[in-house]
DNA sequence: CTGTCAACTTGACGATGTCAAGATAACTAC
DNA sequence: GTAGTTATCTTGACATCGTCAAGTTGACAG
């Protein structure tokens, strides 16, 4: 498996190629030709494996949706009660997001990948279950009388919209300390609107 | 003002063919030479204008900015109750976001434009200080106790997360009607966390 | 040893961002 | 009104990009 063929894991070192870059130089500075020169083959070796730059891209998607959710999942298992899984959960989603900032932006933006890929739906849509799930479960005491699903999508659009502005650098006032400070407090906020 | 020069106002023109583009193609589809092929022009006078692409984008957000700190002055001046004030910005957001998509993108994306700029700054905080102003002249009980930078967060993240995952397609499962639908019972959801 | 097939390479094409250099129209000064 | 200046735009070039067609190379089956 390490060198048995001509290169021996291209794709993930492609894949691995692609986060760097990210890291380095942003999401605008991927491309099918700098990812191959880091693998050291050829310029159009990763449109044989991925097709063209946006399958590229989507499985670079699929594997960071593939760490996510497991890392969601271990979040709503750490806790015990609900509510702390629910607020685990949240927590965890802007960690995430933070830590892994490459995976995230090629995540959750349309144009970087394609969303009709049946594995990117499959995924995702295993990610969104987790937060569901928790839900779900959740008395109607605890939901304060709301209906599930615009309770989950509540609180996934707080944190996505944390973690969004966060990385688009509207928040930038901040240091990334201070993110989790104000992630507790607007946790806590918990404001009648 | 019309014709009075060899275009007469290229810079609007340039800006208004990126809001098509983006319109029909989306924003990876912006190109300094396609602004200018429906502007009329040649390849490089946009680059005359606006140094980069970078600095047309940038210039495009800026008008962005301006109109939509309008829209959400205007929401808050077309309530008397401060809350109704804070639900009427929130509306409005996602109303802009989903109006005038081409802005939006543009706007809160930091590949896209150069949130350096001083304009750009200026606009944008602009904006901020709208809502800031109301959750400011809220009471202690209207915010349930909460500090009103937190306050503000709060709100504002929940109105972007649920623009961005919106435009991002993530709920993609919804009409457009279905979403204001969505944002009220998001509104009312006011779960505790 | 031979054939087949997947994994790559090579070379080309049009499109893009950017830069340097030139052309042209408006404005200013006299 | 005419000469000089400046801002506006054009032309041409270059490196880089995504994509495609065709060729090459290595592994494996029979």
């Amino acid at each position: 498996m390490s060198d048995n063929y001509h290169h021996g894991d291209l794709q993930n070192a492609l894949l691995h190629a692609v986060g760097e870059i990210i890291e380095e130089k942003g999401v605008g500075a991927v491309s099918l030709r700098e990812a191959a020169r880091r693998a050291g083959v050829s310029h159009s070796a990763p449109a044989h494996h991925f097709g063209d730059k946006i399958g590229m891209l989507t499985a670079f998607a699929r594997k960071g949706f593939e760490e996510f959710g497991q890392r969601m999942q271990a979040a709503a298992d750490s806790a015990d009660e609900v509510d702390a899984k629910f607020r685990a959960i949240g927590v965890e989603y802007i960690r995430f997001a933070v830590e892994r900032r490459p995976y995230f932006e090629v995540m959750f933006r349309s144009e970087m990948h394609d969303s009709a890929d049946p594995d990117f739906k499959c995924v995702s849509k295993d990610s969104f279950g987790v937060l569901m799930s928790v839900v779900e479960s959740m008395s109607a005491e605890e939901l304060n009388g709301a209906d599930p699903m615009h309770a989950a999508m509540s609180a996934w659009a707080l944190v996505h919209g944390l973690a969004t502005l966060w990385l688009d650098g509207t928040l930038s006032q901040f240091t990334d300390e201070d993110l989790f400070t104000l992630v507790q407090g607007v946790f806590e906020a918990d404001i009648k609107v």
